[in-house]
DNA sequence: GAGTTTGAAACT
DNA sequence: CAGTTTCAAACTC
């Protein structure tokens, strides 16, 4: 099996290679050179970091559990192919190396602050179990596996990617649980419970909570998980791994943030913590194997509600902050995700979910004729069978049917392989912005559909983007919309309007300025280091910040669709700022501009973040007129446009892609 | 809680 | 692809 292989690695790595015979080894040293953080592990840990990099990530990736876990996403494994291909493969190949790296490099990191190493090193074990298997024994730990597999994940992984965040947090919820089936599961669960938010696909809201909370949450998630892990590791682990690997609990959270980013990975999250509930359910139902099934689906399920989003999100956040250490029910949520047999559970799930005002962040269904076996049913839609909260008739979204309910996502998605896909797409600015305001900032994002709306006004959760808590895009054939995230482009094209009649002369000056910044671009291009906006080396925040969107305070709008064909929306992208030419026959500027810069996103990945941001895209609704919109605008000059251009760049998002 | 409105999903 | 119907959530009373 992976095991063996890994262990093989690790073994000798971490129990009889003596550093001196890693450190000897031309791997080693070319290793070392590489990553900066070797240095500061030489000393203690260098051989599980070394290991780390050394062991290929495949067993952890190859490994069977890896993959349970992301078809346990959905309803099944199985399922998960057809269906979940576009999320999954964005998961998928991020998930498993990124999950692993993170967590190793944060442990390297942070080992030495945190003061346990055993804790740290189990953790780091448990994950590989995780991955390999979440059945698998917790005993593992001790194991020299698990080293192999943290070892591994870093080395293949770069930490600049944000993606790979989500996979980490993803291992640490894993670990969490395994490690939770004991005590301390509660916490854990809260803390998976946040991760479950990113993941629905309201994310935006949910984001925010997270954000908002990442920093107390990612304490008590270390916190949570140390004090639980330990216990159970300090029995396994002896002294080896443990001075390595402390910090991945620590990591996990911020990782996750990361995550969260990424469209897939969401549903990763979820499914790792289906596993942590469906533990405690288990432990008290003994469900049957189908509860794992669903549960990885459920959780998806539960965090789904992008309708719920930000009310939700945030009600969830907060329980689980305040639940988690008091009690785990917060799962509540996820308990949504399995069906009938939590019943026992479910009431208390039930029961906290309406004092938290939860009862939507779960989804529940009131279907009557679609058998919660259509798009219709928000159960069904987010992937999530159906629980005892629903009032559904004739419901076949339960375990019972998985069949059936395969059987039917497949059609569904053959007609539309995105059809189960999250509605709201984000991009990796959410986090930055997030990072930037705790506050809620909802990361940025946008329907992949877009809406229809004729007389919401896009005012109202019957809009799908206003549910979402993204702005409209052009991609919405929405009439009046006035969504107060961000208008569709005809209002942008309004507001540009207007802009132009009050003056032209700043058009032109702004034209000049475009001008200058494309100039800039050029030398950006050579010359990453510059600070320019367009740069796309420069970090994140740039476009975080000046995105008029967060100064909002609202979700800032995010360009990124998602699972989406990319071609599309690059299209429509493009539309836009064609639309503006379009319907302002200028902006020669623009075109300009969108040439340049997608050149340079295009050249780094950083950049590529940039492009997604979709702030720039959306001039900026009516609020912008205000001062912060006028002077990122101004700021930017050019900027706005740029990004609007850099968002095509944006490849990763894209499932299918 | 019942009825209405709304827009997505499904169907033709 | 467009138009219509079906459906269930969101909303109103």
């Amino acid at each position: 099996m992976d095991k063996p292989q890994k262990n093989p690695t690790t073994s000798q790595i971490g129990t009889s290679t003596p550093k001196s015979k890693f450190e000897d080894s031309p791997v080693f040293n070319y290793i070392s050179n590489l990553s900066p953080i070797e240095s500061v592990k030489s000393i203690s840990t260098a051989q599980t970091f070394s290991s780390l990099s050394f062991t290929s990530p495949p067993p952890v990736f190859t490994s069977p559990h890896v993959n349970s876990h992301r078809e346990s996403r959905f309803f099944r494994c199985h399922n998960s192919i057809d269906r979940t291909k576009p999320l999954e493969d964005l998961n998928g190949s991020v998930y498993k190396e990124d999950v692993v790296v993170p967590v190793i490099e944060d442990l390297n990191k942070e080992a030495p602050l945190e003061d346990e190493d055993e804790t740290s090193v189990e953790t780091s074990s448990e994950l590989p179990q995780i991955l390999k298997s979440d059945s698998q024994t917790p005993d593992r730990s001790d194991s020299p596996c698990t080293d192999d597999v943290t070892l591994e994940a870093p080395s293949d992984i770069p930490r600049g990617e944000g993606g790979s965040s989500s996979e980490d947090v993803k291992m640490g919820m894993l670990n969490v649980r395994e490690v939770n089936d004991t005590p301390d599961c509660g916490r854990l669960i809260s803390n998976a419970t946040e991760l479950l938010v990113f993941r629905s696909p309201n994310d935006s809201e949910a984001f925010r909570c997270l954000v908002d909370k990442i920093s107390s949450s990612e304490r008590r998630f270390c916190a949570g998980v140390k004090s639980t892990k330990r216990p159970d590791i300090n029995k396994d682990v002896p002294a080896n791994g443990s001075s390595n690997e402390t910090e991945p609990s620590v990591v996990l959270p911020n990782e996750s943030v990361f995550s969260l980013n990424r469209g897939g990975m969401r549903r990763r999250c979820l499914d790792f913590e289906m596993p942590g509930k469906r533990k405690k359910e288990i432990a008290d139902d003994q469900q049957s194997m189908c509860d794992n099934k669903a549960a990885g689906e459920s959780s998806s399920g539960c965090v789904v509600p992008g309708s719920t989003t930000p009310i939700h999100s945030q009600d969830i956040v907060q329980e689980t902050s305040d639940q988690a250490e008091n009690e785990p029910v917060e799962e509540v949520p996820r308990a949504l995700v399995f069906p009938e047999l939590n019943t026992g559970s479910l009431k208390k799930k039930k029961r906290v979910s309406e004092q938290a005002g939860e009862g939507e962040s779960c989804k529940r269904c009131n279907c009557k004729k679609s058998k919660c076996l259509k798009l219709y049913c928000e159960c069904f839609a987010a992937g999530v069978y159906c629980i005892e909260p629903c009032s559904c008739i004739d419901c076949f979204n339960k375990p019972v049917h998985e069949e059936t309910v395969l059987a039917t996502r497949k059609q569904i998605e053959s007609r539309n392989p995105l059809a189960f896909a999250p509605k709201v797409i984000r991009s990796a600015d959410s986090i930055m912005e997030a990072g930037d305001d705790a506050s809620k900032t909802p990361a940025s994002a946008r329907h992949k559909r877009g809406c229809n709306c004729k007389k919401s006004n896009c005012l109202k959760k019957y809009c799908e983007c206003y549910q979402g808590g993204v702005g409209c895009s052009i991609n919405c054939r929405c009439e009046g919309c006035k969504n107060v995230f961000g208008r569709k482009e005809g209002s942008l094209l309004v507001i540009m309007e207007s802009k132009q009649e009050e003056d032209q002369e700043t058009y032109e000056k702004r034209r000049t300025k475009i001008q200058h910044k494309i100039e800039v671009s050029r030398e950006v291009e050579q010359n990453p280091s510059s600070d320019q906006p367009s740069t796309p080396l420069p970090p994140y925040r740039h476009l975080v910040v000046h995105q008029p969107f967060l100064s909002k305070n609202r979700l800032p709008p995010t360009q990124f669709f998602i699972g989406m064909g990319s071609s599309s929306f690059r299209k429509q992208d493009s539309d836009l700022t064609q639309s503006h030419n379009g319907k302002k026959p200028v902006d020669p500027v623009t075109e300009d501009k969108t040439e340049i810069m997608p050149e340079i996103l295009l050249n780094s990945p950083i950049a590529n973040i940039k492009a997604i941001s979709p702030n720039s895209k959306r001039v900026s609704p009516p609020q912008l007129g205000s001062s912060e919109s006028g002077s990122n605008l101004r700021r930017r000059g050019n900027g706005r446009k740029l990004i609007l251009r850099s968002i095509p760049a944006f490849p990763s998002l894209n499932p299918n892609q």
